[in-house]
DNA sequence: CATGAATGAGGGTTCATTCAT
DNA sequence: AATGAATGAACCCTCATTCAT
């Protein structure tokens, strides 16, 4: 039975789509080309007219979801309160890491697969850092931010928001975002350790 | 040329550590048996008389890591200063996961092989958090640790551990573990942001 | 953009020109159907309206490159002097051979394709020879010919012309028709061998 | 049914033999290496145990063949009669040509195959055009060689040789090797025109 | 115990051809 | 008449595993 022709760009679109599935609930090496096509309905033939290998198609898919985590955050107006706008973007950014698929795509599969993925996901991720350590600098100058070295302090944020993020996608639990969110947030403005509490 | 014959246990751990370096280095799906029989200078044939499957040496080299990560966290002695003991058992898990083999064997490769692996991962990703949850839940009696939803921030605990390593190990940087343990316990005894700093 | 509609005949001519220029310059089996309506600025769908297969094109230049090199020898008029007329053939046909085009079709890649093409071919091939035969038949009756087995020596003469032709195709170097029609008309006429000199 | 294991020389020897039969019996393009392993009666894997590719396969078969055209030139011998061994050459190069898997693969799969394929070959020819080239001037010095374009004529000499062979090989007829090396001589001492045979 | 030749299922990719528009 | 998206059979190659020596 032959599919309707379709326009192209619907036609990738569709295929990112079931690639994007296939990848996240099978894993990239598990994947096979004949998974993404019988997911999309279409022969082995068309999947090469739109993507010169699987490889290809691996890197659109993870793409696709690096710019979808990108635009969860949004720059901070310094006009405006400060506090909701971060809220909002740790939110912004633990919702779409609920996500399970983008979760597994971006962490579970990504990794290891060969220089150029890792070279994506490493530019990615210090994209991310820096974009935290940049604001965490402003925040410094606006007296918001306690100083230290704030690269370091951007990746331990980082690492907050994706470990349970991670955790639950891969476990299958559902995460409750806000729950999460003001956590950190309470980490972050009080601390939860009292090591030396001498102080009368 | 064949090898001398060896006592059983010392190939099979010959094999391991063969085993362990090829997948460190290569991942777990770029490695082939041949890699490992290579490494350890042993005939393939040798190799299936020690594991039954490359799947099979895999799960011994983690749990091998495992094993290794687990003995880093060592038990608090409440009679004793706690807040030294603390730094410690930070400090021995973060130079643990200094050392790029284990990050890249527990955090890189390890994800998405398989159920049973994934299973494995699991097992011992919960084990770890409810050790940490378990200490803050003493913490808190102890009136060290302040109120909270603990298993949570167990969790942003161990995301603050493990991000920074991972990138370290993966960007084949070298981290220094002192300074990361000390930002990381600053950031838990004092917070690090002041939202609102209303305060006069 | 769709291409302007075509006179039937025009448009067949156009594809042949396309696929003869690419099986000349990729060869047949590097070759595709998508080079040649490339090179002809057609969709895919129209070639097929024309050929009705790759095969069918191919053949189609076969014919028309044999046809070509066919013309080049004209029927020698006993009422005229012969010796002009041999060597004008002679050059003509080493002319039609300069042509890279022609000879990389004829015998490069026109060989082992299949049954069908090499039957064409051989057909092709012993027409030659039978038309050199004849004429050398002729020229024996004429006392121009010296005896011999005139079909053997069919086959050396058009080896003689082809091999150095072929060669320079092949290499890309240009060949000097006329220097080689000499040279190969001085052996046939004085032959080059003194292998027993002994004539006093 | 599993082949019983075999040294590997005599394993490589024996697919190097299959594969020279199937090139030579169906071309490089519609041979398989399923059509390969078959004829050895092998396993498509152990196949790749010998040769990284069906590419290289045919590449060590060409030069096979190639050596084996190579050994049946002998350098003469000036202190001995020079006619016979002349004619032992020619003999020699004809009976081998008259093999058809060895002027099939040669001639008729070889060209066109790739880029190096194609340098390989050439690389041959022009040593052998080059040799014989050599002989000719040798040849000249002593007396028994006219003067001329000796390049040109070692070209001529090869095609005179090669034609009636490869055709031979393609039609599947056997070729007095004898005769034909009588007729040529016949035509380089002799010559066979008399274009202008006003001589009384 | 050790060896290494043999295996073959499995997967990625190509490209001539078809046919709905 | 022209188009170009869709097709799927065919093919090359990999590599974990087996087993006879």
């Amino acid at each position: 039975m032959r599919a309707a022709p379709m326009a192209p760009d619907d036609r990738r679109a569709q295929l990112l789509g079931a690639a994007r599935a296939v990848f996240a609930r099978r894993g990239y090496h598990a994947a096979g080309v004949a998974d993404i096509i019988a997911e999309a309905g279409v022969a082995r033939g068309t999947f090469y007219n739109y993507f010169p290998s699987k490889r290809a198609v691996f890197a659109a898919v993870l793409d696709a979801v690096m710019a979808e985590l990108d635009r969860a955050v949004r720059p901070i107006d310094v006009a405006e309160p400060i506090g909701p706008q971060v809220r909002d973007n740790f939110l912004r950014v633990v919702r779409a890491l609920t996500d399970p698929e983008v979760t597994r795509l971006l962490f579970a599969e990504a990794h290891g697969l060969d220089a150029e993925a890792d070279e994506a996901l490493r530019a990615f991720y210090e994209g991310a850092v820096a974009r935290v350590s940049r604001a965490l600098h402003t925040g410094r100058a606006l007296g918001i931010v306690r100083d230290g070295d704030l690269d370091l302090t951007a990746r331990c944020l980082l690492g907050m928001v994706k470990e349970p993020a991670i955790e639950a996608a891969l476990a299958g639990e559902s995460l409750d975002a806000a729950r999460l969110v003001d956590e950190i947030l309470r980490i972050l403005t009080e601390g939860m350790l009292r090591l030396d509490p001498r102080a009368s």
